[in-house]
DNA sequence: TTTCAAATGTTGACGGCGTTCACATTAGCC
DNA sequence: GGCTAATGTGAACGCCGTCAACATTTGAAA
């Protein structure tokens, strides 16, 4: 509840308004992120957010970033520093989690089209990159992290998807853990006897 | 060319509107697909789409489901009936450029929420599940086809969402193609080695 | 302290959208 | 040949994103 950034007369408006949205993707999911009606949330008229973004999608933009921290906090919590099979899969189900318990937002994340431009959002993205490519390096050292690490992230994002959409069943939470669990072990052990090429 | 089903004062509207629909997002991405638009472009009033589908969210649908046939199709086509794990991998190859290829169509087939209901859209998936699971039987009788699919459906699907949301860098198809490639042997490779309870 | 420019918010408008309802037209069946 | 149901139209509603003109407030220069 501190107050952040540049307070003028609203006190903050800009972070008001990402919060505001996503309250509202929360309560209403992705149909009832407007900007209207963000705006309305944030006690503020129709054309205030253009002082501090510069469209609707400047807006969305800034609650996907919001949600790449979200996410790198939700998988640090899951294990800080993975570094063996066990450990890592119980990342992979936690990213496979945030999906299923906030679909809107993990939507708004890598649901719709982004402007490549460098903005909060490919920043963010980075962090989740590089994260999951030194959890990688840690647990394989001798295997190629930079070839590995987005066959896992493709996964596990593949995963979160298809279950979102309901193109698999998932009929518990321990029930999608396990699937995620079952196929990273199996990907794992691939790596393990099929890497031999990175002994050199 | 040829007429369809329903024939009455325009003759066939109903696929006349799926069409402007696929034209429309051919040309210019999701954005473009407006029910408004999609009338205009048939020739009709805004009021008319209204006597074939329920609402707009029907309508796509419907071109989800056209999604669904030619994607079916366009996996064929890169293998009738794969045996190995070479032409397994073509298979998983023409999927994500399939998804590259029309990107807006496959942002409408996945990257939106869909009504679970009985409609065209999930008769249209399981036929995409259902040939999955056939090629991985047929490539690995020992193996347990129902754990095995969803992993690799999985895995070619999240790459071509990454790939689409430009979250792993795409430089050329051949590149994509070679990514790909290699994962799903790494994965292949890991079943045929763990899969050893299936020798029972 | 006064003053002034820049930053911030409001009002009202525009066109486009999805959707509905009352109405016109047409097609095919008796 | 005429009736009913199917199909298409027109006008309207409320919502949306966005913009331009205007009002207010802020912080700092004078």
């Amino acid at each position: 509840m501190s107050p952040a950034k540049t307070a003028y007369h609203h006190g903050d408006l800009r972070s008001a308004l990402v919060n505001a949205a996503l309250e509202l993707l929360e309560e209403g999911g992705e149909t009832a992120l407007s900007l209207r009606a963000v705006a309305r949330r944030a006690g503020v008229s129709a054309a205030a957010p253009y002082r501090h973004y510069e469209d609707r999608e400047a807006l969305v933009s800034a609650v996907a970033a919001v949600g790449y921290r979200e996410l790198a906090e939700r998988l640090g919590a899951a294990h800080p520093a993975p570094s063996t099979p066990e450990q890592l899969a119980d990342v992979a189900v936690a990213y496979v989690q945030f999906a299923l318990e906030r679909p809107s937002l993990f939507r708004i994340m890598f649901g719709e089209p982004c402007n490549r431009d460098n903005d909060e959002r490919v920043v963010a993205t980075e962090a989740v990159t590089l994260y999951l490519r030194e959890i990688v390096a840690r647990c394989f050292p001798q295997s190629n992290p930079e070839a590995l690490a987005p066959a896992i992230w493709a996964l596990v994002h593949g995963f979160a998807f298809l279950f979102l959409d309901g193109k698999l069943d998932a009929p518990s939470p321990s029930a999608v853990a396990n699937r995620v669990t079952a196929a990273i072990q199996a990907l794992l052990s691939a790596t393990i006897h099929g890497g031999r090429s990175a002994e050199n």
